[in-house]
DNA sequence: TGTACATCAGTGAACGCGCGTTCACTGATGTAC
DNA sequence: TGTACATCAGTGAACGCGCGTTCACTGATGTAC
């Protein structure tokens, strides 16, 4: 949660101009969003966290949802260069790879909880934000092109399409992630580390392609 | 969204009583929900909606939160209820009523909205709740006596944990509703039903289990 | 290198709004006798 | 059956608050010459 002024250093405000408002308010909406939910962040507040009139924010974005969409996008931006990481091009060994991505995607969701919130709590419409639903698309296109690469090691008599292998994972690694890493009414104490749980899962799902030491 | 008032019919407001104000005004709290989240509700919207004075509500429930956990409670037992019907103590085969309850957790998400966003996107601590916490508790034990059942089936060598079956069923399930049924900013479109995918998603899972028809 | 000027990024005061919550109150209902 | 009274479930006016947004403004920065 540092802001990066180029010229500011952490120093605080250096008179009228702020220098680096803009992500100024971004970290601000963030932390908001960490300690509120996506909802319960206000462009007052953001920028009196940043220290300026509430006014100046409206140089920058023009309303609250231009800026939670720009966090949402960030965030995206993030997800899809964490799991890519993750799966390192399928190495060392694809199987494990894929593992790997499940790994990332609730290590992302336990270690930036502001960006998953933006990114699937809010209520911003994809459709009004074209750069939001890229950058979902940029996210998923990860997950997808993994799960293609997995899935052609599946003889092709019981290949399943990996779109769908894609989306299982997906809503797999994501419903771990609503239901047991964040807070909400239904959350459960679980036996098991989150982790480990998806893992299994994941384990179990290739297991039954035949693939995954299913001895 | 009927307020069944005992004298009152439909017909409206009938003098100074309300005769039926609580209930009003968890119908009221529900419409509101489902049009805007559950944050997006106030008390004194709910109460314009059920037609009395602004202070009503405060006959009725302590605060916005308190009216906004017993839609989540009744939310929950409906739930509950309707998993249990899908269930119908396994009949008439294991396997395929398992996956009935994967579809009725899917057709709840999408026919009550209202009810899903309250029990699961809205920020009530379930601590703060303890009816809240048990009537959650209530839903999933259907899905992990369900899943107890049917893990029974497996040799007991290989038999996961029952926990775990339910854990993965329900994140799962969870995720696809997520994801695919309600608006998010990832959503994506589907190439699929959102109950087909949820269905291939089980059937894999069971299939590595020895379950299900695996040819 | 210095000066004039355009542009940019903030200010701060103001507005109308809806919300949550309180308060003394009052109309309606139910009950004791 | 009738009356007195307690209780209950609403009223409506009022309060303070924070928000989103606008506006004319002004200090700071950059650029042309």
């Amino acid at each position: 949660m540092s802001w990066s002024g180029p010229s500011d250093g952490g120093s605080g405000r250096r008179g009228y101009h702020h220098g680096n408002l803009r992500e100024a308010l971004i970290d601000a909406a963030l932390e908001l969003i960490g300690a509120k939910g996506p909802a319960g962040f206000t462009i007052a507040e953001a920028a009196r966290l940043a220290g300026v009139s509430p006014a100046a924010p409206y140089r920058h974005f023009r309303d609250a949802d231009a800026l939670l969409a720009e966090v949402a996008v960030r965030g995206f931006d993030r997800f899809a260069t964490r799991l890519a990481k993750a799966w390192n091009e399928g190495r060392p060994e694809k199987v494990r790879a894929f593992e790997d991505v499940g790994r990332a995607y609730l290590a992302f969701a336990r270690e930036e909880p502001a960006y998953y919130a933006a990114m699937f709590d809010s209520s911003l419409a994809a459709e009004a934000h074209p750069d939001l639903q890229a950058a979902s698309d940029r996210a998923f296109a990860v997950l997808r092109d993994a799960a293609e690469q997995v899935a052609a090691m599946v003889p092709k008599a019981r290949r399943p399409p990996a779109l769908m292998m894609a989306l299982h994972i997906w809503a797999m690694a994501h419903g771990i992630a609503s239901l047991f890493v964040r807070a909400v009414p239904a959350r459960r104490k679980l036996p098991m580390p989150a982790e480990d749980l998806l893992e299994a899962g994941v384990l179990l799902y290739l297991q039954s392609l035949g693939l995954a030491g299913g001895e």
